[in-house]
DNA sequence: CTGAAAGCGCTAACAA
DNA sequence: TTGTTAGCGCTTTCAG
């Protein structure tokens, strides 16, 4: 029942009668070395079932094959798709992933990326709550890349919902409504601000007058002083900074007994799970999550210097659309 | 722009005038080592804002400081506690933790862990799809530790849904239900069987036939068969495998125009994210996921050796209990 | 193309 | 209690 020592690339070495750094060639570099030896090489590395110890492969190398993503809470539906997204990219890519909860702090955030900058390659921001100081001075020591966050000089992803937003109040305006309240997340989010922007922006093509109500928290549980709020201002529709808001809001306004879409509309923002099964089902804005998450781990890879990662650009903007369902309906 | 070599061991210790092995000690061993220079040597370390490499640590330890997670499926908010109880601990036992997504396959599962067994201190298996020989084998080879499945001789964590299967039976019976059928998920899935199991002891008990349809898969689109098959089955209720399938049903028993509870009444199991706002408002077996989480890291601690360990307990049974909500109902 | 040798940063015997 | 000395398993010059 004793353990037996792992195979190291000195067995291997040793069973082919040749060096161990042969056999590192032979195992990670493409392609250099004598094809016939490589094979040879390769083929008797998998019969011993050698397993490259990837801590030694880091700390000699200098790359760890490991990358970590940051999102502000895992139990948030909105990363879903992100993380599946990376998850997808660095397994093909040979990647280890971490994903790492910041708790929305910002202080864990960079506590946990200096702590951790040493046995990683790169990180992924996923909302990062960091500030604009704070990222670039961290950038210098990790690459780093955002996702819905946009720094000067830092490789980012945005999933662009000033366009859906733009859709979302064409959507309302055809339905003859005229008086659309902007229901505001926090005002330190980069979302919130962008979204709030779009909002204005669309209003003012349809002459209409812009309004918002809030701040109001991420989470489901701010939804009923939202809804009271809504309500509050008199508006037939309105446009919530996310789902889970909305959702909450919804839950509130049932219990209120306000008929939606009958007295009031509501769209939400980001199509997460349960958006389609909340009732009564939420019209919302719909982004490609996953490929968010795919073009994230792209950009870094970039940042690496892989030749693997396509043609480094420096900003991807991803389109949204508008998911209507029954939470949307005439004034 | 040149990246400063990072800080060693080395530079501390010179820094201390101390040999490099006393500033190890003095780091990382409590209680040895004269106090008086420890803490002068860990003032110098923060001063220089040391941070120790780990993958160095690890190649001459043996210990890497990082476990896994691997669940079937990142987003299914089931996992949601899971994750956040089994990161809270680890966390607070200074461990790293990696999410793996063995994407509903056992070989993908086995090979994940065989790759990375040599890079983890031990894994948690939430719902291992693994069978019981595969699983005895791989935990000769790294510590593990399995949520919702029992195999003889590894520590496990069971969220006991039996207990609250009876539960809800009881609601059922007392609401005048005499018909209840038992929608099954995976034939192959522990959790399944348990359930069924349960399902049957309890309506046996209140000398009630029991009966079940399915097999079904687990996800929310199954949801449509499920349903047509329990209206087929004429049963005035029925006890979900989970809340996924038993969301899913309740989605095609509205497109069917079927009132939930009037003519049926739905039970079902999890309390996932969602079935609390979806419609109607779902009765469901709620479970201290967060807590199974925790529990979970503290047997792999235990297993590790680890001194902050509580009792090793081979085996941690959690209780779960019924949550009324509004898609139970009279007969 | 391949081998020899040095060393990545740290810990763990062993000596002092 | 502290310093000295070997490595951990791998990659990477640098020769051959």
């Amino acid at each position: 029942m004793t353990a037996p020592r792992p195979v190291t690339i000195n067995d291997v070495a040793a069973r082919a009668g040749v060096a161990p750094s042969t056999v590192s060639r032979a195992l990670s570099e493409p392609g250099r070395g004598n094809p016939a030896t490589r094979e040879r090489i390769r083929a008797i590395a998998r019969e011993l079932n050698y397993v490259p110890n990837s801590q030694a492969q880091a700390l000699s190398s200098g790359r760890t094959g490991t990358i970590a993503l940051l999102v502000s809470d895992v139990t948030n539906p909105f990363y879903f798709g992100i993380i599946r997204g990376t998850q997808q990219m660095s397994k093909a890519a040979g990647l280890a992933e971490v994903l790492i909860d910041t708790e929305d702090s910002p202080d864990l955030e960079g506590d946990m990326l200096r702590k951790m900058r040493r046995s990683l390659d790169g990180a992924i921001l996923a909302s990062s709550r960091l500030s604009e100081r704070a990222l670039i001075r961290l950038a210098g020591e990790i690459p780093l890349v955002t996702i819905n966050r946009n720094v000067r000089g830092l490789p980012s992803v945005v999933i662009d919902s000033p366009d859906g937003i733009a859709q979302a109040v064409e959507h309302l305006v055809s339905l003859g409504h005229r008086d659309i309240v902007y229901v505001s997340g926090p005002e330190t989010s980069w979302s919130n601000q962008a979204r709030w922007h779009a909002m204005r922006k669309a209003a003012a093509k349809h002459g209409l007058e812009f309004r918002r109500v809030g701040p109001f928290a991420r989470g489901r549980s701010s939804g009923t002083a939202a809804a009271d709020a809504v309500l509050n201002s008199g508006a037939t529709a309105c446009v919530v900074f996310n789902d889970l808001l909305a959702i909450g809001l919804l839950t509130r306004l049932a219990e209120r007994g306000v008929a939606v879409p009958g007295r009031l509309s509501v769209v939400g923002c980001d199509d997460i799970f349960g958006a389609d099964f909340c009732h009564p089902p939420l019209t919302t804005l719909s982004g490609p999550a996953e490929q968010a998450g795919r073009a994230a781990v792209s950009l870094l890879l970039g940042r690496l210097g892989d030749p693997r990662a396509p043609a480094a650009r420096r900003a991807v903007l991803l389109p949204t659309h508008l998911t209507v369902r029954e939470s949307t309906g005439p004034a």
